[in-house]
DNA sequence: TTAGGGTTAG
């Protein structure tokens, strides 16, 4: 047998950007030599750059043991300092996973790889915080700041003036924009960004236009397509589809912006509101032209459209067909449209059906995917099956709205109703037991007297748990 | 590329 084939640090660099497959990816990194040798060879010399490549490909596949693995790797390795980029990468990984304890832990340990932290790797736990929705560490990051060795940039402020701004306290995100001038670090194109698309978001579209006016004069910086689609989506809301129209045509005679997908994605979820499907069609065609491929927000924007203005279902279908054809795989979003909409015209079943095909589609059913399905049960009266779909719900760790638990316990309400609720009402508390008492008050008054015994008695059982 | 826009539900 001929001993293995050597493999340059340079060509897994090479092999590992081409594998899209993260699992055979790491197989790759693992083994960089295609088979084993007879005698121990020696260790093998990995670059900074197959760690960086290896690590964000399983990273952004949320194969996070696996990463760790990496990572631990990585910080015996003498020969090369890692990058600082690779930490803000784990960081965003964590943050979008909704896992802020781990995003936390990458940050704190950048300097045991024997990387200098800045504020960069700062600013990407703050966003990665946003993500999480812990809008409350960002503060208290933000506060703690001064006993850090950092000091704030653009990027900081423009994180934080987005955290304001989902907090929904516009007042404070001017404040922060003012602070900034005051420091004298300039707004940059994003700062007006996150500005502009919340005045939009709180229908100020005068103001946001203004804004977009000063940020050419007074600060120097010119819109890009991000500050135009807010605007575009703004006058949208506002019934001024035509205005928005023109204004996307103003912005096509402008060179130096390119247009993209989520522009035209926009606009052509407005068309359906606006009952103007027709044209969408030249929509996409003027896309095509323009070399701009509808990506799955674009699609999702029709499987929308058909589903909540057409009510046209077997065209929400057809686009998943396109999708498919066109190598763009839908998401959660695609397919919790489709099931709403079927559940908002009472055809539950229909969208039971779809919920049970989605993992043969190759997608998982989320918390709004469940949350869904189990209201429109519950608002069809079918509460047999939405006290199935409940307990598999609970068992994945979904709790459901209080709206939904409400018309659920109104629904099975009645004689012995104690013995059907309770067993539901049990299995929710699992999920959290502090919230028990929230679940006790939905139901009271909803059942008699010696029904709400018996589902405190349920209750009772669970906190011995 | 550390930050901003676009498509569900609630």
């Amino acid at each position: 047998m001929e001993g293995a084939p050597k493999i340059s640090p340079y060509r897994l660099s090479f092999l590992l950007r081409l594998e899209k497959n993260p699992s055979l990816a790491l197989e790759l990194f693992r083994n960089p030599r295609a088979t084993a040798p007879a005698t121990p060879p020696k260790p093998f010399r990995y670059s900074a750059r197959s760690y960086d490549l290896i690590i964000c490909k399983l990273g952004r596949a949320r194969m996070f043991a696996e990463m760790e693995d990496v990572l631990h790797q990585m910080s015996v390795e003498t020969r090369f300092t890692p990058k600082e980029a690779l930490f803000c990468h784990v960081i965003s990984f964590y943050g979008r996973a909704r896992l802020p304890v781990p995003a936390l832990h990458a940050f704190e340990r950048i300097a045991s790889f024997r990387c200098r932290r800045t504020i960069r790797s700062f600013n990407s736990l703050l966003h990665a915080m946003i993500n999480c929705g812990d809008l409350e560490r960002v503060q208290s990051l933000w506060q703690d700041l001064d006993e850090r060795e950092f000091v704030p940039d653009a990027c900081t402020y423009n994180v934080l003036i987005h955290a304001a701004t989902l907090s929904g306290s516009l007042g404070k995100a001017w404040d922060l924009f003012d602070e900034m001038r005051r420091k004298r670090i300039r707004p940059s194109v994003a700062t007006f960004g996150t500005l502009v698309s919340a005045l939009c978001g709180n229908s100020k579209l005068d103001e946001a236009f203004r804004l977009k006016k000063e940020m050419i004069k007074l600060y120097g910086v010119k819109p890009n397509v991000y500050i135009y689609t807010s605007l575009i989506k703004g006058l949208c809301n506002t019934n001024m589809l035509d205005l928005a129209l023109k204004l996307k045509q103003k912005i096509i005679l402008d060179k130096d912006i390119k247009l993209d997908s989520a522009m035209y994605s926009t606009l052509i979820r407005a068309l359906f509101r606006d009952g103007r499907k027709g044209e969408v069609v030249g929509f996409l065609e003027e896309m095509k032209e323009k070399g701009i491929k509808p990506d799955t927000v674009t699609y999702n924007a029709m499987i929308a459209g058909f589903c909540e203005d057409e009510k046209d279902f077997d065209a929400a279908f057809e686009v998943l067909n396109e999708m498919a054809r066109n190598g763009c795989k839908p998401d959660v979003m695609s397919y919790n449209t489709i099931i709403a909409g079927f559940c908002k015209e009472r055809r539950w079943r229909h969208a039971s059906e779809l919920f049970e095909d989605m993992p043969r589609r190759g997608c998982r059913p989320d918390l709004v995917t469940y949350r869904t399905l189990f209201e429109g049960m519950c608002d069809a009266g079918e509460l047999k099956d939405a006290g199935l779909l409940l307990d598999e719900m609970v068992f994945k760790g979904y709790a459901p709205g209080a709206v939904s638990v409400r018309k659920f316990v109104e629904g099975v309400s009645g004689e012995g109703a104690g013995d059907r609720v309770g067993p539901a009402l049990c299995s929710l508390a699992k999920l959290n037991a502090a919230g028990v008492e929230v679940w006790e008050k939905e139901i009271r008054g909803l059942l008699n007297q010696s029904e709400l015994l018996k589902v405190v008695k349920f209750m009772d059982r669970l906190r011995m748990d």
